[in-house]
DNA sequence: GGTAACCTGTCATCAACCTGTCAGACCTCT
DNA sequence: AGAGGTCTGACAGGTTGATGACAGGTTACC
């Protein structure tokens, strides 16, 4: 397994990399947020420890990206805080496990271990963007943790806009996957991103039209 | 529970069928492994219990063709031959637990209890949603603490409806399970949901329908 | 063996909801 | 300002689900 460490003070870094290493890993450690994005851009990992505390930026910020971006890596979080709303608040931006300083080492190689066992065994079934996450086993689609019960068409249509989060879903790729090739008004599309938008409005998530490309979810700040 | 026997005796399929409907179970019996196959191809069973020595050859054969199709439904193997080989054969094959014949009736019942709460990762032979308590080894239904003398079809839907307790139970699925392949009408479901709901009303528990999907068991405030 | 109570599944009718269209307002770029 | 594209409230039609009533069958208990 490749594990990626993102800790900036060298001694904790280093007892990580010595605790995680001999159980057959290879472990990368980044002490800044900027080497960590760069290395999370350009390749795969098994499993990320991520200390929110770094010198430039919280580390939730960067978590927050790369699930935007689709990636579903584990993540497990360390904090030198202990409080309710720090750790709801790293579990609702994707993380999936944390672990507060001081800890045991074997009790991270315990985690560890078990987000790496269930990593592998199922392949993460949900979609998430911000608040939003989409399972696309059970076909439920959750907000803020509150379940959205949509109608088949809106359901499809979420799913389109989750499969590219962050990104531009193309207007002919939603047509495409609500309406197959049934003929269909040239306005349908535009109904159903109205009816999400009215679901979607205060929350935090919004769809941004392209203007002639399609759409887009988006943070409600950008 | 949707039960699977794979089992050429008529008469030792006639008691296990005995022996494992009365909690509100649905037990197909199928005599040969060309049909038994079949049947695993097209639908979804909670157990399958299966015979090795079959007139169209061994069930190992079928065990390993579903294992390999990453069909992870528990399987309980029989046989009557006693060997330590035959039994870890089967065991490497993926079944999961196995009995030689002559076997104890309740012996048999207390197994696929196991083998039912170990697949549903629970562990007691409970199912609870909110007041509703289902006890599968009784087949007993309390409401607030009060049994509910369940006719055998409600108490199947009931136990369909908690075993996904809060979240969608596919209306697929609960068809499955109630009336297996049998033909029934296209609305008989929808008789035994009213029924139910009926039962439930002012009791802090209903019966929530996501049209298209299914059913789901909700709070009575949300 | 007979009877009554009950369970089961079908049907017809009614209600709820989803869907796609349209029209007019709105926005954005030229 | 104009044109093309987009937004959204309202509406009608259709589909799906809900429910009470009923008939046939089964079970249990005289």
């Amino acid at each position: 397994m490749r594990l990626l460490i993102v800790e900036d003070d060298p001694l904790i870094a280093g007892s990580l990399t010595q605790c995680l290493a001999p159980l057959g890993n290879t472990v990368e450690v980044f002490h800044r947020l900027s080497e960590a994005r760069a290395a999370l851009a350009h390749s795969q990992f098994d499993l990320v420890v991520l200390d929110l505390g770094l010198p430039d930026g919280s580390g939730l910020a960067l978590l927050t990206e790369i699930r935007n971006r689709g990636n579903a890596t584990p993540v497990l979080i360390l904090t030198a805080r202990d409080g309710v709303a720090e750790r709801v608040q790293g579990l609702d931006a994707g993380a999936d496990d944390y672990l507060t300083k001081p800890f045991s080492l074997p009790e991270l190689q315990a985690r560890v271990r078990a987000l790496l066992r269930r990593s592998q065994q199922r392949t993460d079934n949900r979609l998430r963007f911000g608040p939003l996450c989409f399972d696309q086993i059970s076909g439920d689609v959750t907000l803020h943790g509150e379940r959205l019960d949509l109608p088949p068409r809106e359901l499809g249509l979420m799913e389109g806009l989750l499969l590219h989060a962050g990104r531009i879903a193309p207007r002919e790729q939603l047509l495409d996957r609500l309406f197959g090739f049934g003929e269909v008004g040239p306005n349908a599309l535009e109904v159903y991103i109205s009816r999400l938008r009215k679901r979607l409005s205060g929350s935090g998530v919004r769809i941004r039209t392209l203007r002639g490309l399609g759409y887009r979810l988006e943070d409600d700040s950008e």
